[in-house]
DNA sequence: GCGCTATGTTACGTTTTTATGACAATTAAG
DNA sequence: CTTAATTGTCATAAAAACGTAACATAGCGC
C-alpha cells in the first residue's frame, strides 16, 4: 500500500485519536504514540512521511525532540507539523525558528488539518506519492489521473474516479446510495439515489473488461460494497 | 438504509466540523449549525435522533436551548449530549438536571463521541446494533454486511442477516415463533407464524453448506433456539 | 400402530429492489 | 462553434427476496 503515512506524537489520547481518525479517512497511513521514547522506535521500523507533532510532551519536549530530529541527517528530511494550544502565539516562532514545516493551534478543523498536511507535503516534494492508492494490484493515480489494473493502464472519467477513489480508501464496508452520494459527490447536492446505480454500473462494466466486476458487490436492502474478496 | 441523523450545534468551526466528520465517518447524517436559532429551523425541517449541543453559545446559551427543548412536548425525546470545556466539571450536574442525556468534556476522542452516542441511543430505544457479533467461529459483521463461518464470507439476505444477528446476540435459549416475528420483524407488522418456519429453512440451507445446519435447533411445542451446542 | 398435531419442504405468486439501456442536458475539447 | 464526452434521470427489464398455501414428514400421546 503507498498511501503517504503520518506519525502523530500526542500525550493526549483524546485527540491524538481524533488525528488519527481523520488522516485515515483522508486517505494517510496514520501510526501514533504518545510520547518522544516511542516515537523514536517507530521510526526506526518505518519512516513516516510527515510528523505531527505536540509541541508539549511528557519526558523529551516536542520541541526538544524535533530538534534533535532536525539535527540527525537520517531524519532531518521529515517534514513537521507542529501542534500547540491557542494563545501560544509566540511559540509559533521558536518552532519554525527550530526548522518545522508548519504550525497549527489547537482546536482545529479536520479540513485544516489536511489542507495543510498535503501543503507541506507538496512543498517537500512527497505528495506526488500521495496520488497513488494501491489495492491489490491495482493502482489509482490521482496525478495522472488514471487506473491501472495490473499491467493495463485505462482511462475512467471523473465520477467514476472519485467513485473508485472512495472504494479503495474505504474497501470492504458497505454504503448506502446516500452516504456514497455524500462521500463522493459532496453533501449539499441533490441527486437521485438510483443515479448510484447507474455510475456503479459504468464502474462495473469498465471493470468487467479486466474480468474485476465482482469486486463492486450489490448489498440488498443496503448499498454497495467494494472488496478484493467475493 | 436511513441513517440515524444528528444535529450538532456548536458556535466553534473547527470543533463542529471535526464532529460532523467523525459522526459521517461512523456512519451517521450530521448536520450542522453555529446557534440555536439556526438549530430552531434545521428542527423544524427534520427531527434528528440525537442532538450534540455546546455548552457554550453565542445568543440563547446551549443550555437554555436545552431547557427550552426539553419542556416542548414535540422535541422532549430527543436526546442531547451536552459538550463543555474541561475544568467545568461541575456544570456536569446542571446539564444533567435540565434532561440532558449526558455529557462531554473537550476534547473527545472519536471513539468517545460515538461510543457515547450509540450508548444514549441504544438507551432511548433507537439503536440496538453492534458492528460485530461473534459467536463461535462466526463473525456477523454489521459494517460489512456480511457472515463469516470460520475462513468463508458469505452473504445473506436482509431478513436471514436480522434473523441471525437477533439469534447470535441471543444464544442457548427458545424463542416462539411470535417472538421472532417481534424481534426481527418488528411489532408492528402481521405475518403468519409459518413464514418464520420457512426463513429458518432458508438459515439452516445456508448453514448447512457449512455443516452447521444444527445450530438451528427445532423445539417442539416452543419454537426455535440457536445454540452451538446440539 | 393410530391418529393427531407440529414441523419441514417445496412451489408459486407478489412485492421490492436492482440492473440496464436510452435520452437529454451539460460540460469540455478541438 | 462543433463535436465528443460526461453526467443525471427515467422507463423498463431482470433479479432477488418474501410470504403463503399445499403437501409431506416426523414426533407424540394413547
Amino acid at each position: 500500500m503507498s498511501r503517504l503515512s503520518v506519525l502523530v506524537v500526542e500525550d493526549e489520547d483524546a485527540i491524538r485519536e481524533m488525528l488519527a481518525m481523520v488522516l485515515e479517512q483522508s486517505g494517510f497511513e496514520a501510526s501514533q504514540c504518545a510520547d518522544a521514547e516511542v516515537a523514536n522506535l517507530i521510526l526506526q521500523e518505518r519512516m513516516p512521511d510527515l510528523i505531527v507533532l505536540d509541541w508539549m510532551l511528557p519526558g523529551i519536549s516536542g520541541i526538544e525532540w524535533a530538534r534533535r530530529l532536525k539535527k540527525d541527517q537520517f531524519y532531518r528530511e521529515i517534514p513537521i507539523i507542529l501542534l500547540t494550544a491557542r494563545g501560544e502565539e509566540e511559540d509559533k516562532v521558536r518552532g519554525l525558528e527550530i526548522g518545522a514545516d508548519d504550525y497549527m493551534t489547537k482546536p482545529f478543523s479536520p479540513k485544516e488539518l489536511v489542507a495543510r498536511i498535503r501543503a507541506v507535503l507538496r512543498r517537500t516534494g512527497k505528495i506526488e506519492d500521495l496520488a497513488q492508492i494501491t489495492l491489490g494490484d491495482m493502482i489509482l493515480d490521482s496525478e495522472q489521473h488514471r487506473l491501472t489494473i495490473g499491467d493495463k493502464q485505462l482511462d475512467v472519467s471523473p465520477t467514476e474516479f472519485r467513485l473508485m477513489q472512495f472504494f479503495m480508501t474505504h474497501p470492504d464496508k458497505v454504503y448506502s446510495r446516500t452516504q456514497l452520494l455524500d462521500q463522493v459527490w459532496g453533501r449539499s447536492v441533490y441527486i437521485e439515489e438510483r443515479t448510484v446505480d447507474v455510475h456503479i454500473r459504468r464502474l462495473r462494466k469498465i471493470l468487467a473488461e479486466y474480468g474485476r466486476e465482482e469486486m463492486v458487490q450489490t448489498v440488498r436492502g443496503f448499498g454497495y460494497r467494494f472488496s478484493l474478496i467475493s
